[in-house]
DNA sequence: ATAATAGTTGACTATTTTAGTTGGTTAAGT
DNA sequence: ACTTAACCAACTAAAATAGTCAACTATTAT
């Protein structure tokens, strides 16, 4: 799992087009002007998560994108894995033929955080990400506080659930 | 919080060293040879390790890098955060001057989930990580399981903890 | 003292990835 | 027909990543 600005501008325009295509298609110029990303590295990101069948495009007048799926549906890791190919991260070839153990062993530990990494993405889904925000947002009105208002993730259990 | 191949080696190297640096310190030479890292950019590596006070060279004969605290106190997010400079995130400077609120929304929604993955991986350390794949270890001996032994954590908590 | 070890520094290079550009073609709506 | 907007491919610029080279400094063993 990489997590690169390439990641971040697919998942933010993942996250414009849950916003805005309840009604109708959103084009990638709408998104392109709204989020400050370029059309055609827009339509380079677009291409890969249609292959990946997270988007639908739709040709003509009034057309534009729309999700394949509803957002409960879509997680941040998929978003990420659609359009950052992945790479190997075992120097040795990934089924352990590296003569000494302890050699291996890093890349092993790594792999594991890194499989953590993916399932905790995977765990997250668009409609989460927006509906959390909403939450967040009354909160903010309601107590008047500026910041910090996502600070409160504490992660006591993974330990426990490791 | 970005998370790429550089962060990758940093976490590497610092786990064979939290394995190696028991009671004597480590070369770099050793690490490059172990993990495969060429020894020159394992230094530039280690050159901000070291400022951000992570590990402690020593020179001379014998010499070496050690951790400069215990494996306990040392959590993946600072290693990735020491080598790896951060990026802004938001085109609009971080303190919302877009004029138009629904632009800088998705942007705010990925420093959340940003913030999010930090918070997870501050809340793992060097140790837990070893540890952790000693108790695999030892399962994975127990039922010869060969594969898919890390893949347990389930992140049922994170919408209620958001 | 001196040699060996090993960290420290900086400048420099190659490769890859990211981001954007240009210039089209194809499909659908009016 | 004409427009709109997806789709496609090749190409380019800039940045980050990964690695190299060479000189230098501090420490310690002999």
């Amino acid at each position: 799992m990489r997590l690169t600005t390439k990641g971040r501008y697919a998942v933010t325009a993942m996250l414009d087009l849950a916003f805005h295509s309840q009604s109708n298609p959103v084009t990638l110029t709408d998104i392109a002007a709204r989020q400050t990303i370029s059309l055609s590295y827009l339509e380079q990101l677009f291409a890969r998560l249609r292959k990946a069948n997270m988007v639908k495009g739709i040709r003509g007048p009034g057309g534009g994108y729309t999700l394949s799926n509803n957002a409960t549906e879509i997680n941040i890791a998929d978003i990420i894995a659609a359009v950052d190919e992945p790479i190997d991260a075992t120097k040795c070839g990934g089924e352990g033929n590296c003569q000494n153990e302890k050699a291996c062993l890093t890349h092993d530990l790594w792999m594991g955080l890194s499989i953590q990494i993916k399932d905790y993405l995977k765990g997250i889904t668009l409609a989460q990400l927006i509906e959390n925000h909403q939450i967040q947002e009354t909160a903010k009105r309601q107590n008047g506080d500026t910041l910090k208002v996502i600070e409160v993730h504490r992660n006591s259990e993974l330990t426990s659930n490791l």
